[in-house]
DNA sequence: ATGTGC
């Protein structure tokens, strides 16, 4: 990105100066200036693009990890008001709705994993159906899938997968309200009928990682985390279901949006406002596949714990938080000292509510909002806190990965998916994959350097770091 | 991301 377009705010925020005779609200980048000078321009071009949507509140903002999406850039925030015209569009939330990341902590140490990390990692990919089109053991009557699309991860708890106390560390308690099955088309229905409890390709993976750096001691202590200590992430969504939606909805939103005369300046931006019929119906199915990621991921989550109990039965599991990455949610938010309820769309951006917020379960008011920004393979994850400085600057948001720094067929042109996974394992990290191709698309080195994006997201104020996390073993799609 | 796609 030429940074001459940009107007450096501090360290790590930057805002697209206002063209005279251009209608939009402003824009901030946050970011390093080497992270926004290898940026994509298409980054600046969407976010601007997002701009100009009605009844947005504040303004368009993309976090350090940005990169060129559909529409909207991923890693990128939009709050708008019901009340004022603003809009819902499926670009802003993503097609994987509700991706995200659930994160485990264990009672072992590194040293006690060590010795069965093959053991592991193979059991683990047996035992986890993992990509394109993979389907698992469960297979739902078209009345039980749509317990899980009201349901959630409350729906997983309640047929044995996990534990009814957990949920208090999973976002919305494990069940979104507000879904409404009867509008998920029944195509979307009957894909998803196979896929629950499956992790599905691309940059999907379960991870063991050891906690190989404390930043923040008193936070670690309230989150569970000490050094040497093993977690497990789990990062996959609401798989055929919530693409399906996406397709669908686009089609209804622009249709919606020409119908009401909205300008577009991007096709791929089609949107309704959230208070039109479509857009209504959008919410309610967008709602129904965010139940569908919570569930699958609780399930996920028991049947890791399945693969434990039989080579480490010392083992326990229990659940750090799970938090989506790919959502627009209902929140209350202040605006110029008042209250407002506005409906924020991050796409590629994690929820950080900071310290005191409501919606925290009492063991992380103190500290705030877990904060999950996953690696990619090789290069190692973070745990960060919300803080209440992110609540002024970005809605409660934050990073969500590494990002992209190169397209899929870049990084199939440079790296071989063989040689790559006999790289990582000289370095101790074994893969396990379905896909070659997936694994050369996935390479470290197609993903931005974590270790930046973490250190730009703590100086922008959007989130404070509290570990790092090495990966060990990773299932891949 | 995706029963990957001109």
């Amino acid at each position: 990105m030429d940074l001459n377009r940009l107007k450096q705010i501090d360290a790590c925020s930057w805002s697209v100066p206002l063209h005279s005779g251009e209608k939009r609200a402003p824009v901030i980048l946050y970011g390093s200036q080497s992270l926004l000078a290898s940026m994509d321009d298409k980054v600046l071009e969407q976010i601007t693009n997002v701009a100009c949507l009605p009844g947005l509140v504040g303004s368009a903002m993309t976090m350090p990890d940005a990169h060129w999406g559909y529409g909207f850039p991923i890693g990128g925030v939009a709050a708008f008001d019901p009340e004022q015209g603003g809009i819902i569009s499926a670009g802003g939330v993503g097609f994987d709705i509700s991706c995200g990341i659930r994160c485990l902590r264990t009672n072992l140490d590194l040293q006690h994993i060590a010795p069965h990390l093959e053991k592991l990692a193979d059991a683990l990919f047996r035992a986890i159906p993992a990509g394109v089109g993979e389907e698992g053991k469960l297979k739902l009557t078209p009345a039980q899938l749509n317990d899980v699309l009201t349901g959630g991860a409350q729906w997983a708890v309640q047929h044995g997968y996990g534990h009814a106390d957990e949920l208090e560390f999973v976002e919305e308690h494990g069940r979104m309200t507000g879904a409404v099955p009867g509008y998920v088309s029944e195509v979307a229905k009957k894909r998803q009928r196979g896929e629950m409890g499956t992790l599905g390709s691309g940059n999907h993976y379960l991870e063991l990682q050891v906690v190989e750096k404390i930043f923040d001691a008193a936070a670690a202590r309230d989150f569970g985390l000490h050094q040497g200590q093993v977690l497990i992430s789990i990062h996959c969504g609401s798989r055929g279901l919530g693409h399906q939606i996406g397709t669908d909805y686009l089609l209804s939103l622009a249709k919606a949006a020409g119908r009401l005369g909205i300008h577009l300046p991007d096709r791929e931006l089609a949107c309704a406002p959230i208070n039109s019929p479509e857009g209504q119906e959008y919410i309610g199915a967008m709602n129904a596949a965010v139940n569908v990621a919570l569930a699958n991921r609780q399930i996920l989550a028991h049947l890791t714990r399945e693969v434990f109990d039989k080579i480490l039965p010392q083992a326990s599991l229990e659940t750090l938080f799970d938090v989506s990455h790919n959502t627009c949610k209902l929140e209350k938010h202040q605006v110029d000292g008042k209250e407002r309820l506005l409906y924020v769309h991050r796409k590629g951006a994690t929820r950080a509510f900071g310290p005191g917020h409501p919606a925290l379960p009492a063991r992380y008011r103190t500290a705030g909002q877990p904060v999950i920004i996953g690696g990619s393979m090789g290069t190692g994850s973070y745990v960060l806190a919300g803080t209440l400085e992110s609540e002024n600057r970005a809605f409660s948001s934050a990073s969500h990965g590494a990002g992209r720094a190169m397209s899929r067929t870049q990084a199939l042109k440079r790296w071989q998916g063989k040689e790559l996974i006999r790289e990582l394992a000289s370095k101790g990290i074994l893969i396990r994959t379905q896909s070659m191709r997936g694994a050369a698309e996935e390479a470290p080195g197609a993903y931005k350097d974590v270790d930046e994006v973490a250190a730009a997201t703590e100086q922008a104020g959007l989130a404070k770091r509290v570990a790092f996390l090495r990966p060990k073993a990773c299932i891949k799609g």
